[in-house]
DNA sequence: CTTTGTCCATAAAACCTTTCATTTTACTTC
DNA sequence: GAAGTAAAATGAAAGGTTTTATGGACAAAG
C-alpha cells in the first residue's frame, strides 16, 4: 500500500495525498476530507525510509551513556526519553561503556543513521586532552551534540550542566559550619563534573585551611555498585589512622558505601562520622539514618536540554551553556542546622 | 557523497561498489581493492535512508519499557541493548509509563519507523484479557515480538521469563522451614510475573496450611519509588495489630520498605521480622542486615532473547517460550541455613 | 578455430516519498 | 464576456540505494 494506491483510490495526484500528510496547505477542504478517508479505509502509513530519503530525517536522536543502567543515568534517560517523544522524535540509545574507543565507534554509527542530533548523558565524554575530544567535534560537524553534566566549548556542541562546583562548595562548608572539620571527598571519576565537584571540595577546604594533603581526596577504583569494596577502600584509609568525621562522596553509590563502612567500624552517624552524598536518589532512603545529599536538579537540566536541542534543530540561536544550581539536601547523616532540615 | 561518485572515481559500475559494500560476492579481488580504497579516500558511508529503503529494514530494534528508571527494568535496557548492537542491531527505546493507551501508541509508533522487531521489557505489557493484549498480537502481524518476564501464546510472540512461581515457592518454603510462619506476601503491582510470583507464595503457604485470610497479601499503592510510604502501609497493618514474622516481597524496593519499617518499629532483623526481596539488585547491599533476596538471572533471560530474536530474524524456528529458573540468595534478612549463605 | 560455460560488470528497474515548477480551476472585477 | 488573480491540483524530478536480468569477456575444451 504507497501513496500511489492511495492517490488512485482517491482520484488525486501523489503530490495531493502528500500536501494532505504533511502541510497540508493549497489543498482544498473537501479534498482533504476524500484523502484521509482513503488513507483510514486503507489503513495507510506513509514507508518511514521512503519519507526519511525524501526529507533527509526520520526525526531521531541519538543517546550515548556509558551505562544506562547506572541508577542516575537511567533517570536521565528517561526525563529525556520521554521529553523527546514528546517534541515528535524518538531515541536511539547506545550504551558506550567507559572506553574512548567504544564511544568514537557508537557516535559515528548514530552518524551514519543519520540521527538529528546527538546527546551525550553523562559527564563522562568530555576528556582533559583536546586530542581525545576530537570525536565529539567531528560529530559536532554534522549534527548538533549536547552535553548534560558535562561543558566543552566548540561549534554546534551546547553544554547543560549543574553548578558542581558550588554545590559541594556549599555542602562543605555547611559540613564545617556544623563543626566538622576533618572531612574526606571520596569520587571513584575524573570526569568533567567530578572534577568540578572536587575543586568545589578543595577550594572549600582550603578558604578555611582545613586541607591537610592529597590523601584527604580518596579515589575509588573498583566496580561501580560494589558497595563492599567501597566500604572496605575507607575501612583500610582508618586502620591506618587516618582522621576523618566527614565523607563528600561524589555520587550517592559511594555514599552509600561510607555508611556502610561506619557500620562496619562502628562508627555512630552522624555523631562519629557525616556523609554527603551527590544525586539525591532513591537511595539516600535506604539508609538508617537516612543520607543526606546534593540534587542537582536532574529533570529540569533534561528540560532544558531538550528545549535547547529543539530550538537548534529549529534554526534558532540557542544558548551554548546552561548551567543551573543544585541543592543540599540535609537529612540524617548530617548534623544539619535546624533551618535546613528536609525531607 | 553517493554510490554514484564512488563507483566514476573507482571506474565501475554502482552494483559492483554496491556488492562490494554488502554480500562482496562476485567481485574480483583487484576491483574490490581499488572500490575500498576510494570509499576510505573520500570517506563515504552510504546513505541510511536510501539503503532502508532498497533493503526495508535499518536493522533497529524497538524497545519498550513502562519506566527504563526502574532499577530493574534500566539493567535490563542496558543488557539488551549491548548484545543488540554486538548484533549488528540498534535500538530505539519508548519509555511507555503504566497505562495501555500509551503502550498503544509506542507500539504504533514503533511499527510506523519500520523496526524489525519489538521487545517488551517486563511484565507488565500483558493483561488477563485478550482483548487488552490485542495490541501485541496486532504488532506481531507485522514483525516479530519478544516479551521478557511475561508470557502470551500467540504467532510470532516469543516469551524469554524466569520461574517466579517456583522461585517464590521455594523462598516461602525456606522461610517457613526456618523457623517463620506467618509470612505477609508484599506487592505493587498486578502484572504477568507478579501474580506468578504471588501464586507461588499462596501454593506454598496453602501447601503447609499456613494461608489464613487475603490479607496476608498486601498491595501498596503508592509511587514505585517512595520507600517511606511502603514502610508506613506496613506500619498501620502492624498497628493495627496483624501478626507478622515474615515479609516476601515482588520487589527489592518493597523490601527495602519493610526494613525500614521493621526500623521504625523497633523491630530487629531477622529475629523478629525475616525479609526477601525480589531481583537482587544494588539494593540488596544498601540495608542492615544485608537483604537477601531472589535472584532472576537477569542477564541470561536477556542473553536468551537476544539469541531468540536473532534467530527468528534470521527465519529459524526457535522456542516460543524459554523459561529459567531463579534463586534464593540468603543474606542477613533472613535466617537462613549455613549452607545457603551467600554473599 | 569454434563453442561452451563461467565469472563479472553493467544498465535499468524498484523501493516510496517530497517538492518545485507548472497547469488547471474557480472566482472576481471591469 | 473577457481578463486577471488567487487557490488548488498535477507532473516530473530528485533523493540514494539494492537487485535482477542482460550482456560481454575470457578461459578451457572440443
Amino acid at each position: 500500500m504507497t501513496i500511489y494506491d492511495i492517490s488512485e483510490k482517491a482520484g488525486v495526484s501523489i503530490a495531493t495525498v502528500s500536501r494532505v500528510l504533511n502541510g497540508s496547505s493549497n489543498v482544498s477542504e473537501k479534498t482533504k476530507q476524500k484523502v484521509l478517508d482513503v488513507i483510514n479505509q486503507c489503513e495507510y502509513t506513509p514507508n518511514a525510509f521512503a519519507r526519511g530519503l525524501g526529507l533527509n530525517t526520520m526525526k531521531t536522536i541519538g543517546i550515548m551513556c556509558a551505562d544506562s543502567s547506572d541508577l542516575y543515568l537511567a533517570k536521565a534517560i528517561y526525563y529525556i526519553e520521554q521529553k523527546l517523544r514528546a517534541n515528535g522524535y524518538d531515541s536511539i540509545l547506545c550504551c558506550t561503556g567507559y572506553g574512548l574507543e567504544s564511544k568514537k565507534s557508537c557516535m559515528n554509527l548514530l552518524i551514519t543513521k543519520k540521527v538529528d542530533g546527538i546527546i551525550l548523558v553523562g559527564s563522562n565524554f568530555v576528556y582533559d586532552k583536546d586530542t581525545e575530544n576530537r570525536y565529539i567535534l567531528d560529530a559536532a560537524a554534522q549534527v548538533p551534540v549536547m552535553l548534560l553534566n558535562a561543558a566543552l566549548e566548540a561549534p554546534n556542541v551546547y553544554s547543560i550542566l549543574s553548578d558542581d562546583f558550588s554545590s559541594v562548595y556549599e555542602a562543605t562548608v555547611q559540613l564545617i559550619q556544623s563543626g566538622v572539620e576533618d572531612i574526606l571527598y571520596f569520587t571513584n571519576s575524573t570526569s568533567y563534573s567530578s572534577k568540578k565537584k572536587m575543586a568545589g571540595y578543595r577550594s572549600a577546604m582550603e578558604s578555611q585551611k582545613l586541607f591537610r594533603n592529597n590523601s584527604m581526596i580518596q579515589f575509588y577504583q573498583g566496580s561501580h555498585e560494589d558497595i563492599h569494596a567501597m566500604s572496605e577502600h575507607l575501612m583500610k584509609l582508618y586502620q591506618k589512622g587516618l582522621q576523618f568525621h566527614g565523607i563528600i562522596a561524589s555520587d550517592d553509590c559511594l555514599a552509600m558505601g561510607a555508611v556502610r563502612f561506619a557500620l562496619n567500624a562502628g562508627l555512630s552517624i552522624p555523631r562519629d562520622l557525616c556523609v554527603i552524598g551527590y544525586n539525591n536518589s532513591l537511595l539516600v532512603h535506604c539508609c538508617e539514618p537516612e543520607m543526606s545529599s546534593i540534587d542537582n536538579k536532574l529533570e529540569t537540566l533534561c528540560q532544558s536540554l531538550i528545549l535547547t536541542l529543539m530550538g537548534v534543530l529549529g534554526g534558532r540561536e540557542m544558548p551554548k551553556q546552561t548551567v543551573f544550581s543544585g541543592e543540599v539536601v540535609h537529612r540524617g547523616t548530617t548534623l544539619a542546622s535546624s533551618r535546613d532540615c528536609q525531607k
